[in-house]
DNA sequence: CTGTTAGCGCGTTCAT
DNA sequence: ATGAACGCGCTAACAG
């Protein structure tokens, strides 16, 4: 005994629960589904059995005949970073709450759009109820495709398609709020530094490009991504390059933001004084005493919220119609950014 | 046509195909794995026939004949933070490399006992090949229970268990190098922020408190956690209290660390000069130039691909004997530490 | 060498 | 309370 058991002895089945408590095997099913057509006598015989023998369903056994695995897939692509890890949390506190007894599993989508396939195609041949994807690099077409086989509830990115859910931030309204707010304070050379292909990163650019340009301003871009590696790089080069430095800069993300104004900091540019930086995605990080950084506020418990709710109706209730839901961001103000000088 | 189909119609199975195919299901499936004995006609018009009606084979099925899933369960038990996501990708990225068919799942364990254990017989009705606890809330008696049922590999926690692995960096020998780095620079008055009932804890306050003593000095323990809260509060304690603040400080890691830099800064202390202040983690925070955190680095790379190849060798070997694998944590010296005054 | 038949694995359910 | 049939894919044994 002990640990050769698991070596040596194959798990228990139905059969052997049944045999040892002398009874047949769709007794003791009834019993572990709680069916109320079964004497007491012969309830307790089977689960001291299934007790002892230390009996466990076999996931897929049951699956097969039921012709449903219980399961949810969520692919994350990309980086796991917090702002994920709280949706999740969303997810299955959902899940749980509502007693569905469904449960969700994560699988790595990866960096490319190779292995976030396999990681979908595992989700289909797991037969999940739905397929939740979390910030995607695939094309629509691809996912529009996979729409068609299974529930997908798309998350964090934008798309067009009537198969599926889409959950997402509406970064063109955020991105147009933090410029506003700049436009207000009097500033007038207002710098973007771009997310690259990040998601959401072009609906920001378009927002901010649609407010300066409304208020009569030209849009000044600086080439980035989503890395704090950005906002050090363009500090640097704003110190060192020629041109005047901006007034005030909207950055693809609160981590841009930050490696910016330390950059800029130590290169004795004083903030907000000298220059109003706004980030974006509110990270706890954001509002730590030593950055106090004015951002764009995702409502992420909201959107965790959101997400769940779409991903229950669409695998419980197959006569639901997908839908986009955009969720409204905030701008919080902080001390990075002031009335122009 | 579109959306309705999936609503209409089930999945196609592999008689399906063998139908459309006109062959056997035999057939089927030794095309669907790669068999060389199938004539290439054959093969293609399998294969078409597979691509024409969308067919995937059920995992369910196959797990069943199989008598085994491919899966191996993550448990991710309390805070998702940065920490395992990177042990994570390690996982994923081994299994990838070396070419094992299995699918790594992660299954959510919640904040208490009771759903962490549901998550893990999620686990085992699934039958993973293999059961991964990230940061278990649960007893060294039950997790040693679980182990005779299934391959457990248990991180970031101490545990005494015949039955399973377990990856832990070596948290006393981290602190005791944090304390003496402090106790080399001269200092003397060095207190400990403790990090509650947080993983390792125990240990980071026992090599302190070892380290300590061996100098001769008496260790001054403040009660606290992994949050960032615990460094503020006792930030504000220090600054307000009636006794002389240390003039060294080891956190129970670096967000402790970091909520108490920010305090003590904002409150006129200056931080190396007149506290020296060593963390613990080496989050990628602490790197930044704002911080430049003097802290314990914890190796997360190495951890991850220990982890990753203790998995498989359990999951795929069963005469592999469980082992515990103890991570050498290194000190990273940085500008937060500094000669006693 | 290529392809088929039959039976199995485990749990559910209907008719007995 | 039970036996038999079933769901889907795999494979050993067998046939052409």
């Amino acid at each position: 005994m002990g640990s050769e058991d698991r070596l040596t002895r194959k798990r228990p089945t139905i059969r052997d629960v049944a045999e040892r408590a002398g009874v047949s095997k769709s007794l003791v099913s009834l019993v572990v589904n709680d069916s109320p057509r079964v004497s007491d006598k012969s309830r307790t015989a089977v689960l001291s059995a299934i007790d002892e023998l230390g009996y466990r369903p076999s996931a897929a056994a049951r699956g097969l005949v039921n012709q449903r695995s219980g399961l949810v897939g969520i692919v994350m692509s990309g980086s796991h970073d917090v702002f994920y890890a709280e949706i999740l949390e969303g997810v299955a506190s959902y899940l749980a709450e509502n007693q569905l007894d469904t449960v969700p599993i994560i699988l790595h989508g990866g960096h490319n759009r190779e292995s976030e396939s396999k990681a979908i195609d595992q989700c289909l041949e797991l037969r999940t109820e739905c397929v939740m994807l979390m910030g995607s690099a695939l094309s629509d077409d691809s996912i529009d495709r996979i729409g068609r086989e299974v529930p997908v509830v798309i998350v964090g990115r934008r798309m067009n398609s009537e198969a599926i859910d889409v959950v997402s931030c509406d970064d063109e309204l955020g991105a147009e709020l933090a410029t506003k707010h700049l436009l207000d304070l009097g500033h007038r050379r207002i710098a973007h530094i771009t997310g690259g292909n990040g998601n959401g990163a072009s609906e920001r650019e378009t927002g901010y490009c649609r407010m300066m340009e409304q208020a009569g301003f030209k849009p000044t871009l600086i080439a980035g991504g989503y890395d704090m590696k950005y906002g050090t790089e363009t500090g640097h080069r704003l110190l060192e390059g020629p041109g005047d430095i901006p007034t005030a800069v909207v950055a693809a993300n609160d981590l841009v933001a930050i490696g910016l104004m330390d950059v800029l900091r130590k290169g004795g540019v004083r903030i907000p004084d000298d220059v109003s930086i706004v980030g974006y995605d509110d990270i706890v990080l954001a509002g730590l005493d030593s950055f106090d950084l004015t951002t764009i506020s995702q409502s992420i418990h909201q959107m965790g919220e959101t997400v769940a709710r779409l991903v229950c109706q669409r695998a419980l209730d197959s006569e639901q119609r997908p839908q986009t839901v955009l969720i409204d961001p905030a701008l919080v103000v902080r001390s990075t950014t002031r009335v122009a000088s």
